[in-house]
DNA sequence: AGAAAATTTGACCGATCGGTCGAACCTGTC
DNA sequence: GACAGGTTCGACCGATCGGTCAAATTTTCT
């Protein structure tokens, strides 16, 4: 399929995904919104999860031609440059492109999000982010004592809520910043940093400041 | 409704709201699983929500029970003190009813989860949570840059990945620990109180040990 | 015992689900 | 113009969804 047929029904399926969750979202609701035909549709893609794989195909590369290439830190000091370099192109092209983010955090429902079919979209998303944690803990610059998914997971999960939280509070939604758009984005990717930094520290790190 | 009846269609329910997730699970499966004939479920229960809402509002209740009275602190070293002994007789909780467990993280899937008929159980289940988060910001213990139930939200959202993972890990599912139980949850539950106040803490009291 | 009320039952309803299929329709080739 | 292959269409399928209802059954009251 291409052209403006293929437009439309992945825009009908992004749509649909982001509003009603992957799991929710109904094909037979997308074909309907797309405006083709049922048959049109099934000729191409035999069920919602082959559609759905070739949404996240496009979001897919587009959030690696956003992310480019970043070199592994060597240093405890290098680490945390990196990792913002990161975190702050992931948050801009999702601020910049908020269907897209509604459509992933549709799938991010579940925390083990990696399941079977999702598995290859899964690696080529976080592929970078894998072996960036792991040289973290290798330098010492992230706690060892948490497998390296787990540490991903709760980067993950803790920038969801910001997202939900903190865009949805100042009165945006789908990440859109109406007003002062730079500004309030760079405080925004310092949160996030903030508190990925605060989860990721080691213990020995940290220890100087705690009571317990 | 009541004796064996109720009990039956309560157990269908917890298991069908915990295998599918709260959207998800399906009404009629419910009442298939029941053994119990659909007329009779729906003179007592006209829909899910109605059904939902009433096993939610026993969980609560045990909840409520487990958790108790815990007066609010007045100074730092008390906030941590109140925090640890909130944060253990809530993870002892789930982890000695991991069925119940099961069916409020089908309800938590989605951050923002006080979306209207669920209000009431959101807020018996936080209040004190809201509370104690409110007195932390008052008395300096916790950091007051985020609004409280975004506090909360992360709390939350964070001590979900560590089930899903760390129980996940140690090769159980549910929340049970098959040995060492009580060793095992000591060590989980101070994960979670760590890390909460990691992420609590305001930065001021964080500043020492941090490069950017 | 018998009337009245509460409860139980499963057949049934329309809507929607994911998915199939034969007929019609283009479009290029000989 | 005949033919073939790729494409488009919407009627149709069985399954399941949430929900209704009249009739049968049990319980309660007089």
């Amino acid at each position: 399929m291409d052209g403006a047929k293929r437009t439309r029904l992945m825009e009908a399926a992004m749509e649909e995904f982001a509003e009603r969750g992957v799991e929710l979202a109904s094909y037979n609701k997308i074909i309907e919104r797309s405006g083709l035909s049922k048959g049109t549709v099934y000729y191409y893609f035999d069920n919602k999860d082959s559609l759905l794989l070739t949404v996240l195909d496009e979001i897919c590369e587009r959030f690696g031609n956003a992310i480019g290439n970043l070199g592994l830190p060597k240093t405890k000091e290098e680490y945390w440059e990196t990792a913002w370099e990161y975190h702050s192109r992931v948050i801009r092209f999702f601020v910049e492109n908020p269907l897209w983010g509604r459509v992933l955090f549709g799938l991010f429902k579940d925390v083990p999000w990696s399941e079977g079919y999702l598995e290859a979209f899964h690696d080529r998303t976080t592929r970078f982010l894998d072996d960036l944690i792991a040289r973290g803990q290798e330098i010492g610059a992230v706690r060892g004592d948490f497998p390296p998914k787990t540490v991903q997971h709760l980067m993950h999960t803790v920038a969801k809520v910001l997202c939900a939280d903190i865009l949805g509070h100042y009165g945006l939604s789908g990440g859109e910043f109406p007003d002062g758009k730079q500004a309030n984005m760079e405080k925004f990717m310092f949160m996030i940093h903030d508190l990925s930094r605060r989860i990721l520290t080691p213990e020995e790190d940290l220890i100087c400041c705690r009571h317990f």
